[in-house]
DNA sequence: TTATTTACCGTAAACGATTTCGTAAACCTT
DNA sequence: AAGGTTTACGAAATCGTTTACGGTAAATAA
């Protein structure tokens, strides 16, 4: 197995010094044509590849690394995310190295350091729900290292971000409700502190109201996380009601197979009955029967983008940049009534 | 921000030489008990940590890092095992970079090969379907770079490997199946020169054989992508048959849910009419209507324990280390014809 | 007493690139 | 022709660490 070829190999070949060849590779400007040709000819035939490490070593930066922090990796929204990242990695023959939070924004500062001391090129990230601003991020701003935001952003600080179009989505979500007639649209929501899940209220709150329905405090509810287990319960709340809703629209896909379990359990047909939407467009919603009916997001085209974005504001160095993308509403069958 | 230490530092503050400091450091032993203590006293003083860029240069390795490689990032069951990775990599101050080969097995060498041209301290890989042992990996072994094969086992080389017991998880399943009362048993399993699918299967027919029932070959189906749709379409066609099965064993929770589709449009009751065990248990299992019986593979575990094997032979530098996590069966309701 | 080992530590050369600085030659300019 | 500028390149320092090698002083052996 032959060794792989340095830059002073090539300088051998050619009786120049390293200096010249390392000029002409990175495309510096105080070299000739003429040799920068040569150059790139000989290390093209001795299949020149520079040394990550070396180059990591002189620059106090990793080559060509990208850190990815993500909430967890193993929920379905994200994994896309890394996947979309992944792809567009691969193509730039970046690294991709990856920390969990595990929604720990203590856990997430310390992967975020380590990170750092590691010299990693750029960092996309996913915050947890607390992640401050302050504590975990103001810094990569001093450190003049390329960050953007996925998912969750902080609208008051000028950063790059992609994120999906929340309140429209929900908007469109509960509008389509109130065409196909139901009337009283309860909504389960996740707990304060977490941006997604308070557009989706918004855009909530916006489409009855647009609508000239009136919103009752009654019909929202709060999960902490988010799982199909508080899907059930609130639902089975909202059940005890004097007058339960006809609809309900959760702010995830994952707390709608809650209320599906509910509704067949107590023979609560969807959607005669009970008109269900969720959000993300998961794999479940497609499993569940009926087909839920979800508002779609774009993971994997958010991971690219993220990517994309990092790539631009290290080549410029200066711009920022954002990116909403719009939530599509995908109708299927849980909200069609009159089906 | 206070610039991190370096050895030189350390050095200087007692006035000994970078060597001797290093030397404590990594635990030499040409060294005095006395200056040891001191240097490490310092060290832990100004809060050094060693600069992992110098160490990979000097070293010609990445310093504490792992590659993983997985076919898909977003399945459910690999990005449990990235999950079980990932926790352990953080303890013992690994970094994980991450590679999809998206069952491919070109781009797996391709991964492969930056990843080793990186210098990643070891290797976990879950091999794509089609990956030969002699193409992909026979040269990992001359590089001396530790490996441990994931999900998916070559057992004819003497490598380590975590995998799930796929051939009695499918008898266990099965058996379950024949406990209950069912008659026609079928298969979905999934196309040939996947060593997962071709366990299962034998577990398939073992556990009919050992009940004195038959195998009917018309009752395995292939499937080629392992996919809902694949579900959905095998299922028709068993159900154009003179004898349609009363249960079904698929090879994946994922082909369980278009079964579950099939039935649901056609008015045939799971499990009174047919019994459904799937297998991976998937969040899909419990989100099912009626939740799915299957089998359990644990992902975060064979993650942590990949990690574990690998951090292992790197420290002893010669056993092999193998485990098959038993595979459990998980009862739930498609099963129980008799509820 | 002298020779040899042992314990401990330092010097300097790596690792493979980038970068600072210097300079010789060529090219203008007046 | 003198002086200035540009072009093209090389020597050497540098990044932070490890390591081959050598040396000194104390301990032990002969």
């Amino acid at each position: 197995m032959a060794k792989d070829a340095r830059l002073i190999d090539i300088a051998n070949a050619l009786n120049i010094s390293v200096t010249t060849v390392s000029r002409a590779l990175n495309d510096k400007d105080d070299i000739s044509q003429k040799t920068k040709a040569a150059v790139l000819e000989v290390a093209d035939m001795l299949d020149y590849k520079p040394n990550r490490l070396a180059i990591s070593l002189r620059k106090k930066k990793a080559f060509n690394v990208i850190g990815v922090v993500l909430p967890n990796v193993d929920h379905y929204f994200f994994s896309t995310v890394l996947k979309g990242v992944m792809s567009k990695a691969h193509l730039n023959n970046y690294l991709v190295i990856v920390g969990e939070s595990s929604q720990d924004d203590l856990k997430e500062k310390e992967i975020l350091d380590e990170f750092i001391s590691y010299g990693v090129s750029g960092i996309l990230i996913a915050p947890t729900k607390h992640s401050s601003f302050e504590a975990n991020f103001a810094y990569l701003k001093q450190k003049r290292i390329p960050y953007v935001f996925m998912d969750r952003t902080y609208d008051e600080h000028d950063t790059s971000y992609v994120r999906s179009d929340d309140y429209h989505g929900a908007y469109q979500a509960v509008n389509h409700l109130i065409e196909k007639g139901y009337q009283r649209i309860a909504h389960i929501k996740s707990s304060d502190g977490w941006s997604i899940g308070t557009e989706r209220a918004k855009g909530y709150r916006q489409a009855l109201t647009d609508s000239g329905l009136t919103c009752y405090d009654e019909l929202i509810k709060s999960s902490d996380t988010a799982t199909k287990e508080d899907g059930y319960q609130l639902t089975s709340e909202f059940f005890s009601m004097d007058a339960p809703p006809d609809a309900i629209f959760t702010v995830t896909d994952d707390v709608a197979s809650g209320v599906y379990e509910y509704a067949h359990q107590h023979q609560i047909d969807i959607p005669s009955q009970l008109g269900v939407v969720g959000f993300s467009n998961s794999v479940l919603s497609s499993i569940l029967i009926p087909k839920l009916t979800t508002v779609e997001q774009l993971g994997e085209q958010m991971g690219e983008t993220a990517f994309d974005y990092f790539f631009q504001i290290r080549k410029d160095k200066r711009h920022s940049f954002q990116k909403t993308f719009e939530s599509k509403l995908i109708v299927r069958e849980s909200s069609q009534r009159d089906k």
